[in-house]
DNA sequence: ATGAAAGCGCTAACAA
DNA sequence: TTGTTAGCGCTTTCAT
């Protein structure tokens, strides 16, 4: 009994490299004894893989801690990475001096541990995922990532559907002057944000009317103006924006959604008041998690297999509990 | 420039080897226009170690998902795992056929792609940790684990000192007649909680009375029969079992806790009304999993220090909210 | 049907 | 100061 029976034991190779049932079981029962247990390391230096799977997260958050953004596609991560019998590497360790965190730092791009990675977060240098795509890593981002001159993979709630649906509702509600709301910080996912939002003001003849400013940024007088303006609905990217015209409607004894219809672009749990939760497009979060998993190991196993590796997944429409129908107004009707 | 200059280079044995520091910089240059990366399967098996760190929940739990009893253990162990420079491993794929998660499954243990393990949860198979141990792997239990002929490196609550000195609260309030309510399943972790209460007991000179029940089993006549022979407290190893009591107390009338004082000994976010939680003994789990992490980590840089290997740290005790003297008895006073 | 041997990419001892 | 070389434990091809 050599070290290549026990191999092709092992690895299930035993029928077709005609080993006699006896010496399989001898060789099984052996190994059942002695607790022998083959070394990974090994197994994967000779390029069979290790199941593992990456996840990298770009903002420095302990990936595990709930409150967070990206809690729900970590769950979606978990659970299909499960049902795929692929273990996870959390890479928390990749920290630089800066509290930024790199794919590679001397020399060592942490993620090859893994046989591929799921990478997920914001981040504005794209220097690292360039050249991690050039190197032939395989990875699926979350989120959709423009990167020039690389064909990532990712998957991505499709939020220029969303965005421009959940307009359109408004719309229809009979609103025609609908403020956009929307951060200074341009990432991919929030101008499918806008453009989704543009899409819906065109295909209506109404204007788009966006604002992109930093919450803190935004005054009172700002709002009067919008209101005198006719504004009657809100699109806001945030809650943090939202939050922002809850308190300035409050200021004009302004109802929500009775006198101005709000609605928050990034699911949230809070609301203009207690007991009401903004109106939010619902983020598919663990389905995302979900497929970024399934893309990833079919990559893996059929690398050379053509597929879409660009996958959008449908939002969920606002519930209607900060969208009416606009105010008549006094003196019109 | 040869193989073992980059080794010792990228290993910052630069100066060790009396490499100059022109070759570093040139080296460290190329690695960076190149993307080297040191494969770490090749390193690992050369036994410098893979900088990972297992995570095992014997239980079929998803680690990440948050409303679960090891969800504050997982947090800890991340947060110090971060702080040592690790990277951790959630092992998910290690459940078998029969839905048992197994440490071994056909001759590969699946721990060994981490350099050491951090291991969670009840199991009653205490086989494969037996063998873990023999094969000299190294891994800290978190919650105290008694395997004969092994010595397990555990990190737990005192679940002992703090059940003692709650019910030593309860005596002080003025309680004789102290119910304990126990599991029928005995696991480490609840017979330490019994054993403090009985040392409470027998401290103050007032009968042990422990009751092993499941939830289920628990009958109101059970519980008239208590309070009719003058229980005035009881100590419950779970809210399940605190659940039970409230409902009873309720049909009778009884006011938790102007009537009735209750503790339990594993904290829960219920209680027997709304806005009114249990008092429950506290159990630091995020100073648990940090702990048990260091503990390992020490463990595997420094094999052969001696150190102590079972780490008790103290509970949290009860906040009062269930918690009261006995009511005054009538015709007593 | 089984065994011998090469080599995966690295580290470290040793030779030059 | 740098290069050569022998493994680490496994898989796999080829010879027996």
């Amino acid at each position: 009994m050599s070290q290549a029976t026990v191999s092709a034991v092992i690895n299930g190779r035993a029928a077709s490299s005609r080993i006699p049932a006896e010496t399989e079981r001898l060789v099984k029962d052996t190994i059942r004894e002695l607790g022998y247990a083959a070394n990974p390391a090994a197994r994967s230096l000779k390029g069979k893989g290790n199941r593992l799977l990456g996840v990298h997260t770009f903002e420095a958050v302990f990936p595990i801690s709930s409150r967070d953004f990206y809690h729900g596609f970590l769950i979606g991560v978990e659970e299909q990475a499960v049902a795929e019998g692929y273990d996870l590497v959390l890479f928390t360790s990749t920290e630089d001096d800066n509290g930024e965190r790199r794919l590679y730092r001397d020399g060592t791009n942490r993620l090859n541990v893994a046989d591929g990675s799921v990478l997920l977060g914001i981040t504005h240098d794209h220097s690292d995922v360039a050249r991690l795509s050039r190197d032939g890593y395989p990875f699926v981002h979350i989120g959709r990532r423009a990167v020039s001159g690389a064909d990532i993979a990712w998957v991505s709630a499709d939020y220029t559907a969303g965005t421009r649906d959940a307009v359109q509702d408004l719309i229809d509600a009979g609103h025609t002057r609908i403020g956009y709301l929307g951060l200074t910080d341009r990432t991919e996912p929030l101008a499918d944000r806008e453009a989704g939002y543009r899409a819906a003001c065109a295909a209506a003849g109404i204007p788009p009317l966006p604002v992109l400013m930093n919450p803190h940024d935004l005054e009172q007088e700002w709002f009067d103006l919008a209101i005198g303006s006719g504004i009657t609905a809100f699109v806001a990217e945030e809650e943090s924006l939202t939050d922002r015209i809850a308190a300035f409607a409050a200021h004009r004894a302004l109802r929500i959604p009775a006198d101005l219809s709000v609605v928050t672009l990034r699911d949230t749990s809070g609301g203009p008041y207690p007991g009401t939760p903004w109106s939010s497009l619902g983020i598919p979060r663990n389905a995302i998690g979900r497929a970024a998993v399934r893309l990833l190991v079919e990559t893996l196993h059929e690398p050379d297999t053509p597929r879409p590796r660009q996958l959008l997944l449908a939002c969920a429409p606002p519930a209607p509990s900060t969208v009416a129908a606009p105010p008549t107004r006094q003196g019109v009707s």
